[in-house]
RNA sequence: GCGCCGGUGGUCUAGUGGUAGGACCUGAGCCUUCCAAGCUCAUGGCCCGGGUUCAAAUCCCGGCCGGCGCACCA
């Protein structure tokens, strides 16, 4: 039984994830979160915001998931979704038709994506145009479009076309110039976001690796490209597992064990800001139980980098021999915000003050409109245009008594003097600038698939196989179950006591007194519950209980009244089951 | 989307053209002074639709779902 298998059969009999509306037959791609699940997922969510929100000094919104069809114009999603796709009946490989209809020598499109569907196919006909793989004639093969955007209407009728999200970043994306706002225009700053994202996905696969529903936890960092540094300093010693292009390049390449500071210096991380992620992010992972054995970051190959990035680093885990990703790194430079300020017409960029103000000669026109208007009519307008262009490109052309400015095709000849021309001191304070974005984009669900499999543990206790699963206390469902050694003699009345006092301490707490001692730990065991409490008959008279833990199953015997700052201290990682 | 394989209680599984057993789990009770012990009882199942047949969970077709491979993954 591979580790996935034996790790859907625990998800689903146990509650951390089941397959959405079984009884109806399940839909492929969405997975509901179950008790456990939920937990699980919640403390991931919440270790995540406090590294990289609390704890980074950024600040988090939350988007809708739904966005008009312009906001995806200029991100480039709809575009990237419109592929036109036509598979070989032949050998059944499945080609890009755009892209073989612009390639064919005898074809002059060279935008086929903007064309109708018909229309590519015919060119298809008319070109004789060929399988790349296997060179069977493709004509008359039916072009098929391609969507992996989720499409709805916004309101009655199908005018207003809506998507969504197929990430959460746009949903930041598009609200930059009131964040700034709020960031009091001061670069650099970051906005995080953790939510749901959307992608039609052809084939659903691994439970909740590929899904078509899946939760994001997105940081955009806004940054001057020309200043803003990170602080490397404090990652600067972390060493971090890099799987670089060069390595998988080569024959015999593999992960490279080097610091931060190394990668930074030798090159293998262009970015800086890349490189202070990476090493900032291997912390959180370590943290919420991802096993850094089975743990890597490996570069984007040339080819495989996306529209907008220039260094992509992934962070991947190894499940079943296989590489899942769960975190890009992506140096997403201004391609975003530059295109969202082209289509939305509203101004991506940020005031940034010079250290001194800076005074430039700056050559202006003020034209006699009262000569202008009477004497060269309707082209008077264009004319004020073309004075103030030449103005700034050629100032030398009004040092003689006349210029000569084409409008509308036509030149006209003014005097000098009736232009206005003047060189006037400007004293300019700083200027704006497109901030560049770095973003970490951390995949939610499939952090909770891979701390699952990481965690999944068997052993023997006294001849019997056991399972357990070895969370991290921070990221277990449950931090503690309480029990009463027996339901009688008034220990299960004590012990609900007990299990009440530490809820209103703040943890999360299990009561079960049905059946065996030693079932019921199993039970906690399986779903990664750290410690649990027994009450005994000596807490009756001494009150104090044994603490058992998880991994170990050794017990300590602790006074009631210091488990709570005990439990929590645990909890919190200050504090290990050794030192009591 | 294509190909191969599969689908029996919550889980794991046995099974035959005559409508199904087991184990574990779960619940009730007994027992039990720290690691899935034992006893009694109980709940719960043939993925969906169509076809063949006197009769289909079983054979056939289609669908859905899952696994693997291919393709896709902005």
């Amino acid at each position: 039984m591979s580790e996935g298998d034996r790790l859907t059969e625990l998800a689903k009999r146990r509650g951390f994830f089941i397959q959405t509306a079984g009884s109806y037959g399940g839909v492929a791609g969405f997975y509901t979160y179950g008790p456990e699940g939920a937990a699980l997922k919640a403390n991931i969510e919440s270790a995540w915001r406090d590294r990289y929100v609390t704890r980074e000094g950024n600040m988090e919104i939350s988007a809708p998931t739904i966005m008009q069809e312009e906001v995806f114009e200029a991100s480039g999603h709809l575009d990237g979704f419109d592929d036109m796709i036509i598979e070989c009946p032949e050998c059944g490989e499945s080609h890009r038709a755009d892209h073989l209809v612009e390639d064919d020598p005898d074809s002059t499109v060279e935008d086929a994506e903007a064309l109708p569907i018909p229309d590519v196919e015919g060119l298809f006909e008319d070109h004789d145009i060929t399988c790349p793989t296997c060179g069977w004639e493709l004509a008359g093969e039916p072009v098929e479009e391609f969507n992996l955007m989720f499409e709805t209407n916004i309101g009655p009728g199908s005018s207003d076309p809506g998507y969504l999200r197929p990430e959460t970043a746009q949903g930041i994306f598009v609200e930059f110039p009131q964040l700034a706002e709020y960031a009091r225009n001061q670069l650099p700053f970051g906005v995080a976001q953790i939510g749901r994202a959307y992608r039609n996905e052809i084939s659903p696969r691994k439970a909740l690796v590929r899904v078509r529903e899946f939760t994001q936890a997105e940081l955009e960092h806004f940054i001057d490209p020309e200043t803003d540094e990170p602080p490397l300093w404090r990652v600067e010693d972390v060493v971090l597992p890099l799987y670089s292009a060069e390595q998988q390049d080569a024959d015999d390449g593999g992960v490279q064990e080097i610091t931060v500071a190394e990668a930074v210096e030798e090159g293998i991380i262009q970015s800086d800001w890349i490189a202070f992620y990476l090493g900032i992010s291997k912390a959180y992972y370590e943290r919420i139980g991802v096993d850094m054995d089975r743990f890597r970051y490996r570069q984007h190959l040339p080819g495989e980098l996306a529209h907008y990035a220039s260094d992509c680093w992934d962070a991947e885990s190894e499940i079943d021999g296989d590489w899942i990703e769960i975190t890009g790194f992506a140096y997403r430079g201004d391609y975003d915000l530059v295109k969202h300020e082209q289509y939305s017409g509203e101004e991506y960029s940020v005031f940034k003050q010079y250290d001194e103000p800076v005074t430039v000669e700056k050559p202006t026109v003020d034209p006699d409109m009262g000569y202008l208007g009477p004497e060269f009519g309707s082209a008077a307008g264009e004319i004020v245009t073309e004075l103030e262009r030449l103005a700034a490109s050629d100032p030398d052309a009004f040092e003689g008594d006349e210029v000569t400015v084409e409008a509308d095709g036509e030149a006209y000849t003014i005097p000098v003097e009736k232009t206005g021309f003047e060189i006037e001191e400007v004293t300019e304070s700083g200027e704006h600038i497109t901030p560049h974005v770095v973003e970490p984009s951390f995949g939610v669900g499939r952090m909770v698939y891979t701390v699952l499999a990481h965690a999944y543990e068997t052993d023997e206790v006294d001849g019997e196989e056991r399972t357990y699963l070895s969370l991290p206390p921070e990221a277990a469902p449950t931090t503690v179950g309480v029990f009463p050694l027996m339901d009688k003699d008034g220990l299960a009345e004590r012990a609900k006591e007990v299990a009440n006092q530490l809820r209103e301490a703040g943890l999360e707490v299990t009561y079960d007194d049905s059946g065996a001692i030693g079932r019921r730990y199993r039970r906690q065991d399986e779903v990664g519950t750290p410690f649990c409490v027994t009450i005994d008959y000596d807490s009756l008279e001494e009150e104090t209980v044994t603490v058992r833990e998880r991994d170990t199953t050794a017990q300590k015997r602790l006074p009631i009244d210091e488990l709570p700052g005990t439990l929590s201290a645990l909890r919190d990682g200050d504090a290990t089951f050794d030192e009591f």
